[in-house]
DNA sequence: AGCTCGGACTTTGTATACACCAGACATCGG
DNA sequence: CCGATGTCTGGTGTATACAAAGTCCGAGCT
């Protein structure tokens, strides 16, 4: 679910205020301004944006259908706190997903789009290796992109985008040490694609995004350890 | 994404407005009493429920944000009316997905769960014999929500009742001739589950999903043919 | 006749105002 | 001192009012 819900006819004026919203939380939310837990409340963010309370609510419905903000009635509205279970249901639905998109895009073979997710790759090798660890989760998402661009199933790129959006909320995707460890194994997905080997691409992407999980989980554990 | 959005502690009063019209809307929508392509105008569904208009654009918010209308800025909103590609797009995922959701069902075992669904799976049956058409659609429905419980994966369920909802809107779901064309599949599907047969499970499940997306399209195109 | 232009009407977008609920604090009785 | 009840306040839910953009249709022109 990327900015489309409402189409913007291009060179038509501003979009609506609610929308503006919407994208502006969203991004917070990505970007880990707004953390888990956090409350929204109505009034604050109306002036905030600068605006009435109107489209701030019609944001939260957005963001509520979404699935990114639990809406509790007449008690607040708060970024959705993911219980480790949903994460690790969500985690294998995406690395099925995943590895059905690595396999169309194996089979589709399109070498624009995979020469595209070659650069981000290259990209990502040379960060990990100068150790710029911070711009490595956005390459991390870029990567992901183009791979879900290649299998040219549009519907697919946009689950695909909205469920790790949503994972992300349940820990930290951008943990310097996860993404570095896990982007190595991005070579071996892409080959697997370029050589047209649908069931290894399946499967190493699969795995990819299963090893990423329990990698995130192990770590967040780590940090907050179980209060039983 | 059942009633899921707003927590209703049981007692809590009553549910928000424009979470019942949210309901209500979709509920037409998915009994196709709107039609793809029909207007959505907040003024008069305002007067229909007897409400002001701003329940009313709430509801149509969260509607925008599962992909069941279009909202075009300052133009109006519609019941999406999906291309038949992107249509094809959503039965592949849904094939995929529904069959992992097979082969997990089939991996826990869950007897009562399953046990529910044979139940389903019988009425279903003795329908098809009876030969009432009209209820089929209900059941066939009934007998997928089934399924998705038996693999316990919540995310998993409410995912694909979201596809389904969607590709409903694709095309007739509860045509009467491809309901029952499909019906007899879920026998085998079932077994599968039951005897623990992970990969046959899985296979007949995503085949299911295809054949029935191929029918639906068949008889789509027989009654409207391409007009070029 | 066909086309353009303009204005009224329709519909969406936003703001303001009010009602009601839920939790917090205070008060009172035991 | 403790628990129950009253009140107060912050926040959500809904209604009404206003502004702005879009659509429709007919008059006038070519």
């Amino acid at each position: 679910m990327k900015k489309s819900q409402v189409s913007r006819p291009l060179g038509a004026a501003h979009t609506a205020l609610f929308h503006q919203i919407y994208e502006a939380l969203r991004d917070r939310i990505q970007q880990g301004e707004l953390r888990p837990g956090d409350r929204l409340v109505e009034d604050r963010l109306a002036e905030d944006f600068g605006v009435s309370r109107n489209p701030v609510r019609e944001a939260i419905r957005m963001l509520s259908a979404d699935g990114l903000i639990d809406v509790n009635a007449r008690r607040g509205v708060y970024i959705a706190v993911p219980d480790p279970a949903k994460i690790q249901e969500l985690v294998e639905i995406r690395a099925v997903l995943e590895g059905h998109n690595a396999r169309l895009a194996a089979r589709r073979g399109n070498p624009k789009l995979l020469a595209a997710a070659g650069r981000i790759l290259a990209r990502g090798q040379a960060a990990l290796n100068a150790e710029k660890f911070d711009s490595l989760g956005k390459l991390n998402v870029d990567f992901h992109k183009a791979l879900a661009r290649a299998s040219e199933n549009e519907s697919l790129s946009e689950m695909l985008g909205a469920m790790r959006l949503k994972s992300s909320l349940g820990f930290a995707m951008n943990d310097p040490v996860v993404q570095a460890q896990s982007w190595q194994e991005h070579a071996g997905i892409l080959q697997a694609i370029l050589d047209g080997e649908e069931d290894t691409a399946e499967t190493l992407s699969r795995s990819h995004v299963l090893r990423a999980g329990d990698r995130a989980r192990e770590r967040l554990e780590a940090a907050a350890p179980p209060k039983s």
